[in-house]
DNA sequence: TTAAATCCTAGTAAATAACTAGGTAATACA
DNA sequence: TGTATTACCTAGTTATTTACTAGGATTTAA
């Protein structure tokens, strides 16, 4: 699957949405200032977002959005694939020359891993999220270790 | 976190290697004409690769590259590390004002999930993925419907 | 009527992905 | 000793994607 900066940037504005949806439509304006988002790029990922029924616009002053359903109907891999265009790929069934089956065992293999990791953010909603956040209050601030990583991707080793 | 096509990439040469290195080193030459991957773009990948120790090369006729490390002590998330460069991007602590915390929260949630995803890929070993794969047989032909990511690699080899 | 907001389209700069092209160095083998 | 085979290295290049800019249009509360 793919995971990019681009998925992360609609997950963070839904968690914002989920978080602050509670009196009224929240406006991209806010979310961009608060997340340091360009408005029209949000409007890009949030017309993705409203394609795939994630969220609901409302037009006009006082206006914005609305999670499209309840927090906790709303997966993270909802979201990534409502703007990352998850496509598919191994379709050397029927394409080309798979005889030796070396190419074809490796295609499902990844296959295989790819869809666990969309089963694994299938399983996590939005509601789930903010639950753990609120409840670790701190969050992350512990396992700060690795989260972030950057090169230091040794220090799993330790 | 970032799981892109270049990761994938990545995977499926170890996961070639993994199933193809019991006698003897695999040549680039051969993970290349097997999974369709430009010869000097599994170049550049295995030096990143080698740099963390995931792979060995050994030169001259008859060489080619072995694991580093028993296929079962390398994850998902070191191959992924190793090319990909996991960057981290959530600072704000010092770098900007979030006073507010409504910017911290969201970010700190992404942390959350981040961190979980990058736990869960780091505890599929590429042992535990052949192993499973090799059980399940015809694997993940049912679930076809969306597992991902860029068909060009069979159109460019074609 | 006006301003606030979504909605829509096209274009663009920057970054990345993926590849090409040229090498150098090590080494098995004739 | 020479040669072919492989890893190893560097500097490009093209295509794609990211992230943004610009300019509008539609809707609607006030």
């Amino acid at each position: 699957m793919r995971l990019s900066t681009k998925g992360r940037y609609a997950v963070t504005a839904m968690l914002d949405l989920t978080l602050n949806g509670g009196e009224g439509p929240v406006t991209l304006a806010e979310i961009s200032e608060t997340q340091g988002i360009s408005l029209s790029y949000l409007e890009q990922l949030f017309a993705n977002l409203r394609g795939k029924q994630l969220v609901r616009g409302v037009r006009g002053p006082g206006g914005g959005y609305y999670l499209g359903r309840p927090a906790d109907e709303i997966s993270i891999a909802d979201i990534i694939c409502a703007v990352d265009e998850w496509v598919e790929f191994t379709r050397c069934g029927g394409r080309r020359n798979c005889q030796d089956g070396k190419r074809c065992l490796t295609h499902n293999l990844w296959d295989e891993l790819s869809s666990e990791i969309f089963n694994f953010l299938s399983d996590i909603t939005l509601a789930e999220l903010v639950e753990r956040g609120g409840l670790s209050d701190g969050c992350a601030k512990e396992r700060g270790k690795r989260v972030t990583l950057d090169e230091t991707a040794d220090s799993r080793a330790a």
